[in-house]
Parts: structure tokens; C-alpha cells; sequence
DNA sequence: ACCGACGGGACGTCCCGTTTGT
DNA sequence: ACAAACGGGACGTCCCGTCGGT
């Protein structure tokens, strides 16, 4: 049986396998139903994985698994951003396509899936401090991507920060009307009237030359 | 068993109060801990109310609460806001205004208290169907209050619908970050660069027509 | 339906019925398995009771129970002691009434019931306060008796102390011993040579009037 | 795959470690909780050893650890036993030896430590027949060597074994009622009575025969 | 109208033992 | 010999809803 390099690889993946399943179940039951409303059984069934495996992976047992999957979230669209933000365009083009993607996966998941994030952060309380904290890192990850974009951009330091913050408010605000009403709409009219307004700005700055 | 008329009159009086804490005990802990994370036992506790009383008022049990609490929320923040606007101030004014009320809450209760639909809303399904019409009529009602502000101060239709789903999401997000990161910063950053944008847009009027 | 007085006894009984039975189980299971032994589906089953009863008679849960379970077994046992103390009898005799039941009831369970105390208190650490307290409330009530009726047969009131410390540790010892040898063998030997001990002392006192 | 001569001395230096930790560990977690207050996990940390370790030295799993740490104690407390006798004192000496050593143990350990046997014999039910062997092996072997002792300061067999038993019973439930009133008093009495009561006898022995 | 005992199911935890791979 | 992932069952807790009794 030759096994010549990286021969750490199979038992990583196999750890991965499960492991990461199970991230990946909760990932996408936390944007569905939020941390209380995720049953562990239709959770574990989901993955298929037994109980008893749950608590090896993750001794902190359910909560440490939501943070795991948190954690991974928070990398996931991290790396999306990055990605957007790598092609070189300007702010008002990436934020047209973030928010153009999620409304795609509003629509492809009919209108259940959200931010994990967001429906864990709205249901903890200050005693989950593991999950506060991962929370409080992710939406600090985001606006602080973005605002690195928009001060490449030519934006000061203070305007790149509050734009951030209103940016992923609004993404979060929108994903979570469209949700609930199961349409669209709330969500484009909140991307729409923020990159209008953005747009304006620029165009009223008198030099007209780089609005959208 | 005789009952003479009128004896009702202090019986409803002592049933609108009971029903009344079930109701405000239950907005108060929709927004700290979402609907899941409340316990019915815990609830009636809180509002010194026996298990019997629920479901006397409520023969929908802890779902028709909710919509119930829900429902004097959305009423409550309708009048509130109707409030602000019939004071005749312009719109950049009103929305300093309501932010600034909602960072002075957060503030006052630790960072505990948030918006109790935005936290029923992201762990509601498609199930409860119950609490998301209640939902999509209150952010609705919301935006149409908002809307309604701005078209009187000169915004088109299809303009003040869209900023207003901008303003009513903003709102929300900034809420739920401030929340988790338990510090009013982002709040606080999400209304000022939004007043920011709102404000530059009205100083560069009259120079172009290209708002899209 | 004729119900003239005590109207309150009806709901009593009904409430007592469950209660008591719980406790009656705790209580034989203790004896059983000791504490951690016993699995709260056995005891349920065994008390004809369905689970959500449990919690509502006893909000602490199994450690309230057994608590009750211990206070209930101390009060029973105190009230047999009580008995055998009221026939006037020298301790003597007491004693061996007291030795012999054990061993009868011992034998007639087959060598599986034991003191529901004892079980308890060797595997319960200092962190189940409740438990702690309410052992040990038990053994000194043990002590206690048996120390008054010594002195009310002439000891002094530090001999009183002692011996009845040496009883309530040979019953206690013994009951152990016979129970994992399944023989009776062990507490009668424990039995006799402590009534041997303490009849000699009598004799040897020179009055040699009422040893035994 | 060659394995050289000897190689297997330093692995079973190992080996017997690993497999003492774990009996040692097991010993003093009966003592605190019983057997089945310990978890293996919690007591596999303790020893420092990982779960397969375990069940290569005991295929029987916990319970034949469990036998095995019985074993094990009943061989260092007979041994202990036999230190005592072999200096010649008279029972009465070593009775006293004994106890205050004990005494000393519950002190030092905050009460918390007690018998292993004890803790597992009131636990145990007639289905763990390995267990109630070891158990009443154990027991039996400290009467033994009592009764030895006591027949060789010229007690006749019958009145050893009497005495014997009820030493160990005196023991054992001083030992109980100490370690949950977390105080040395009642085991201190209890050793005190017994000391009194053995010299009376011998003080007044000379009088008459009618000992029983 | 009010209350609280009842009911049983599902939750999250963690148990003990096995299996599979170095 | 060691190590860790697996496996699923049972534990104790506590949930939400009902129903009979004042």
C-alpha cells in the first residue's frame, strides 16, 4: 500500500468530513431558524451523524458548534468579499453584486435562508459569551473589509468606517424584511436607494466624472 | 348563580391588565432572547400570571402571544413615530431622532434590548404563518409611515418607497450589530452616515437630474 | 355527591398519591442503587407517574427528591424508634428489636434493600449541599434518639453520645456487610457482639442486676 | 516486524504505570462518588490515559476496573492491617491504630474521601456478580485478620468472629456518618465507644462467664 | 375566572464501549 | 501500544399544552 506524501491528508479529511458536515448543517439551520429554534436531532440527521459524535468534535457541545459555524460563515464571506473586492471595481459595483447575490439566494432558497449571523445575534444574550464574541468579530470583519475598499477609493478613514457600518446594516436589515414578507423587493429597494445615494454624492461633488 | 349587570366592568379591567403584562412580558423577552429562546414558564413568572390565564387569553398558546405582542409593537412604534412626524420636521430630523432614541434604549438596558420583530422575524419559518403575516405588516407598516414622510417633503413614490426600506433596514441593522458588539458605535455610525448621504444629496440638488 | 366536610382532603389525597408515590420509589430505589444508580425512567415507571409530574412537584429535579426521599426515610425511621422506645424497654432490647427487623427485611428482599441514607451519603460530594444537609440532619437525629433513650436508662450524657455514635455505626455497618455478602451472617455477628459488649458492662459493674 | 528480546521489560514498566494510574485513579474516585457517580472520561483525564488504553488492560471495561481497584485496596488496607498486628500490640492498640488513621485520612482529605468499598458495596445489586465477590472477599478478609488478631489475645473463634464484624461494621459506619456530617466527631465517638466498652470487658472480666 | 396538577415528548448532554487506523 | 473518531442509547431537564377542580 503506497502511501508517499502527505500522508496526514486521508485522516484529515475523513475528521473534515464529519466535522465539517456538521458545520455546514448548522450553518445552514442557524440562517433558517436561528440558534434556539435548531432542534440537535434534525440537526445531527441533517448531517448524518450520530449523537455521540457531536460532543467529540465539540465538547462545548451545541453552542460550541454554533460558534464553529459562525467562525466559518464569517471566513466563508470574508473570502466572497475579498473576491469582489480583488477584481479591482469600485465600491458601488461590488456592493451591487453582493447584494444582487443575496437576493439570488433569497429567491433560489425560497425565501428561508438569511445570515446566520444575524439570527443568532438577535437571540443571544450576554451570558452566551463565546457566541457574542464570534458575532461581534464577524460583523467587524465585514465593515472592516469594506471599509478598507472604500477608503481604496479615496474615502477618509472616519467616512470609510460609518459607511461601512450603514453598508452591512442595510444588507442585514434588507435580508431580514425580504425574508419575512418571502419577496424581494424590501431588499432591492434597500440596495437600490443606497447605492443611489452613494451615486449622488459623487455626482454632486461637481467633477461628475467617476459616479457609478 | 345571579351576576348583576355591570359586575364585568372591574373583572375586564383585572383581564386587560393580565392580558396586557402577558403581552408586554412577552415583547420584552422577544427582543432579548427571540421566540425560541423563551420559555413559557419563565414568561409567566415574569408577568405573575398562572398557566391557566395564557391560554384563556390566548387559546392559540404561545404563538398567538407572540402575534399579539408583535402587534402592540408594531402599534406602539407607529404611534411613536406618527408622533415625530406630526411635529412637521424633516425627514433628516425625524430619522436623527428615532436613532437616537433607539441608541439611548440600548444604552439604558445594557445592550439587552433590541426590536422584538427583527429577532421573531430571522428565526420564523414559513410555517408560522401566523407570525410572519404579523411581521410583514409591521416592517410594511413601518416603511409606509416613513414613505409617507418623505413623499410629503417632496420624494417621488417609487423614490420614498425605496428610501424608505433603506431607512427601516438600516435601522435594523444597526440595532442588531450594536447589540452583539454591546456598544452603541455602530448604531451610531449606521444613522450617521446614512443622515451623511441623505443630507449631500439635498445640498447637490439642482445641479443634475441623474438620480436614477 | 354528597361531600359534607373536609373538602380539601380529596385534593390532598390526589396530590399526596403522586407525590407520594414518587417518594416512596426514590426512597426503595435509593436503598437499591444508591443515587447515581437509580435512572429516573426506572423510578417514573416504578411511581406509575409520567415525567413532566416530576418537575412539577420537585422544580429541583432528581436532587430535590431524593431529598425529600431521605427527610421522608429519617421521619419513618425516627417514628419506629420512637415506637420501640415508648414500650419502656432497656436499650437492650430496644437494640435487638431494632438489629432483627433489619435482618428480617433484609432477608425478605433478598439482600437488596439496604438504609436509603447510607447509599446516598458515600457517593454524594460537598457540592449536593441539599443531599449533605439532609443526611446528616438524619444521621443525628439517629444519634440523637438513641442517645436519649440511654440517658433515660442512667449514662451519662458524653457516654450517651458516644455509644449511640457506635450503634448507629454497627447498624449501618453491618446492614453493608450483609447486603453485599447476601448473607445475614454479618450484621447478626455485628448485632450480637455489640449487645454482648454492652450487657458485660452492666455485669461487670458489680450490681449484676440488669444485664439482659 | 523482529521485536528483540527484553524490549518488553521497559514496556511493561510502562505498561504497569499506565495500568496502576488507572486502578489508583479509579480507587480514589470510589471513594469520593461511588461507581457509578464516576464518569470515564473524568477519570480517564485523571489517569492521564486515553480511552483505548482501558479496555486493552481491562476488556471488562469499568467494572472490571472497578474489581481490580477493589482488589487493590483490600491488598494495601490487609497489608496496612498486618503492619499493625505484626508489632504485637494488643487489639485494643491496634483498634485504636486503625481509627485514628482513619480520623486523619477524612481530615486531610476535607471528608471527601472515605472507603472504596463501602461507597460501591451500597450501590451494587446482585446483577454485578464480579463486583459483590470482590466486595465481600474484601470485607471478609479484613474480618479475617481482625478475628486473627483478636483469637490470638485469647478469644475464643466464635466471640473473634462476633467482634470482628462488628469492628469492620464500626469502622465502615463511622467512616459514613463523618465523611457526610464533614466532621470527625461522629467516627471519633464511635471509635471511642468501642475502645471503652472492649476494656470494660476486659476490666471486669474474672467476674462470671456469662458473657451472652 | 382562575388555578395548578398532569402529561408525555423532545431537548441537549454525556455516557460507555467499539472500531479503525497508525 | 496507543490514539481518536464513531456509535447510539439513556440520562435528567424542561418544554408547551390540557383538563379537571374549585
Amino acid at each position: 500500500m503506497p502511501r508517499p506524501i502527505l500522508q496526514t491528508e486521508p485522516r484529515n479529511d475523513v475528521r473534515i468530513d464529519t466535522r465539517g458536515r456538521l458545520i455546514a448543517a448548522m450553518s445552514d439551520a442557524l440562517q433558517r431558524r436561528g440558534f434556539h429554534g435548531v432542534g440537535l436531532n434534525e440537526l445531527l440527521e441533517a448531517a448524518d451523524a450520530p449523537k455521540g459524535v457531536l460532543y467529540h468534535h465539540f465538547p462545548g457541545g451545541k453552542t460550541a458548534l454554533a460558534v464553529a459555524a459562525i467562525e466559518a460563515t464569517v471566513e466563508r464571506i470574508g473570502a466572497y468579499l475579498d473576491g469582489l473586492i480583488a477584481k479591482g471595481d469600485p465600491p458601488l459595483v461590488v456592493l451591487e453584486a453582493w447584494i444582487e447575490a443575496a437576493q439570488r439566494r433569497l429567491e433560489k432558497t425560497g425565501f428561508e435562508s438569511g445570515c446566520p449571523l444575524a439570527a443568532v445575534a438577535l437571540e443571544s444574550t450576554a451570558e452566551d459569551a463565546t457566541i457574542r464574541a464570534a458575532l461581534t468579530a464577524g460583523f467587524a470583519e465585514f465593515r472592516h473589509r469594506i471599509a478598507g475598499l472604500l477608503r481604496a477609493h479615496g474615502e477618509t478613514d472616519a467616512r470609510a468606517d460609518a459607511l461601512a457600518a450603514l453598508i452591512v446594516s442595510a444588507y442585514e436589515g434588507g435580508l431580514m424584511q425580504s425574508r419575512v414578507a418571502e419577496s424581494a423587493e424590501p431588499m432591492r429597494q434597500t440596495g437600490q436607494a443606497l447605492r443611489a445615494l452613494l451615486a449622488e454624492r459623487h455626482a454632486g461633488k461637481g467633477d461628475g466624472s467617476h459616479a457609478r
